[in-house]
DNA sequence: CCCTGATTCGC
DNA sequence: GCGAATCAGG
């Protein structure tokens, strides 16, 4: 792939957005979170601050070989000094706007349910297949809750009872495969209304 | 181990 | 210009 007009755009915007490297290669598909990277900073925009390693001012030497002992020059980027305000992302683990876990609305008891099943219909399998997976959950953290983390909450979130599936999520999904299924619901008994 | 961005350098 | 390999860090 290259780099087309919209896809720089779209990966301005993404990472304007505070998206990660690889998350952006992932959106735009064919490039590694390398390519990213590496188009990033021929664009000019580099350092946002966050992620992991975001100031770093030195320079890495590299052991590999040395044509280049000394740039004679440092020179300045002619950007303005003050830094800009820059749109500070949530530096939420889930750093997308997912709709999960950050609920208004404490749910008293029972089941927290998180992504309201659009129907009572969740076939008894994926059911089981739940419950069978919330106890081999990992019991997780919010702060541990990955991309890769199922998100599902289990338990009470008033209580200490509470804990994230943190299993492997499925492709491009927050959740686990058994999560999945009970979370994502197609449109089943749903034909009301036609026009 | 998972992830993050940064840098280098052959293409 | 591009991006894999590599580095450096959380």
């Amino acid at each position: 792939m290259s780099w087309t007009d919209e896809r720089v755009e779209l990966l301005k915007k993404m990472w304007g957005e505070g998206q990660s490297a690889s998350q952006i290669a992932k959106e735009l598909g064919g490039v590694t979170r390398n390519a990213v990277i590496g188009k990033v900073h021929r664009l000019g925009l580099s350092n946002r601050t966050t992620g992991a390693t975001a100031a770093k001012a030195d320079a890495k030497p590299k052991p590999k070989a040395e044509p280049k002992p000394a740039p004679p020059k440092a020179e300045a980027k002619p950007s303005p000094k003050t830094e800009p305000a820059r749109p500070v992302p949530a530096a939420t683990p889930a750093s997308e706007s997912r709709p999960i876990s950050a609920r208004k609305q404490i749910i008293p008891a029972g089941q927290p349910l998180p992504p309201q099943p659009s129907a009572n219909e969740i076939s008894p399998e994926a059911l089981a297949k739940v419950n069978e997976v919330e106890k081999k959950s990992k019991k997780i953290t919010l702060m541990e809750l990955t991309e890769r983390t199922c998100k599902w909450p289990v338990g009470d979130p008033a209580t200490e009872d509470f804990w994230f599936c943190g299993l492997p999520v499925q492709q491009g999904k927050p959740y686990c495969e058994a999560h999945v299924g009970v979370a994502f619901q197609p449109m089943s008994a749903r034909r009301d209304r036609r026009r």
